[in-house]
DNA sequence: GTTGCGATGCGCT
DNA sequence: GCGCATCGCAACA
């Protein structure tokens, strides 16, 4: 039975190992990202209940999908008692089950790089915008959590501004299908301006 | 292996 | 309007 109703910060190493599987494609998750949405400014939630972020605030075992960038999907796992906006961002895994389906919707990736980045993750699981507030108790996308992971790594978090640093990503320690991104680069803006300074 | 940069559209102020 | 919890590709080392 799928309980992920504690701390997120518990629960965010839980999912490490565990597999997310729509259809025939599954992945077993390697990297995640907390947020705590109640003190954490770099949470969708931090400002408040929205349209967008409502799922945040339900129960727990639930996906939290949102658009970014003009082009990419993401998903989240909604932790914590309901009430409590926190989620694990979903961050990187291996594709562990229909290899080839996931090969055609990344056509061009090596299989390393299937599911190596959050929105690579979405779209080799063909996970949209409308499962947003899925249950992965029920299906079609379902979520089974594995034994636990020893060999766990923390870090900051990727790609995030206005948030003082906090290690609560978390990966399996030595998985080669983490992503690789630098943490929080400054925007390019800054660096014009430092050139210029 | 790294670094730079354009694409692109939704949600929020 | 503006800002992203980003990616993919080209160029370079």
């Amino acid at each position: 039975m799928l309980d992920l109703s504690g701390p997120v910060l518990e629960e965010a190493p839980r999912l490490l190992g565990a597999v997310l599987r729509h259809g025939d494609v599954a992945v077993r998750i390697t990297e995640v990202e907390a947020y705590d949405g109640a003190n954490d400014p770099g949470s969708h939630s931090y400002r408040g209940r929205t349209k967008r972020n409502a799922v945040m605030f339900g129960p727990a075992g639930h996906l939290y999908c949102y658009f970014t960038y003009g082009m990419h999907v993401c998903c989240n796992v909604v932790c914590g008692p309901v009430g409590t906006p926190s989620a694990v961002l979903i961050r990187a895994g291996e594709v562990v089950d229909g290899l080839d389906l996931a090969r055609s919707r990344r056509a061009g990736a090596s299989d390393r790089d299937l599911a190596r980045g959050p929105a690579r993750l979405c779209r080799a699981l063909d996970v949209q915008l409308s499962d947003n507030g899925t249950d992965l108790r029920s299906g079609p996308l379902t979520l089974t959590l594995g034994d636990r992971v020893d060999d766990v790594s923390t870090g900051p978090r990727v790609g995030l501004r206005g948030a003082p640093d906090r290690p609560w990503r978390f990966w399996i320690t030595g998985e080669r299908s983490v992503s690789a991104y630098r943490p929080a680069a400054p925007l390019k803006r800054d660096r014009r301006a430092d050139l210029g300074s």
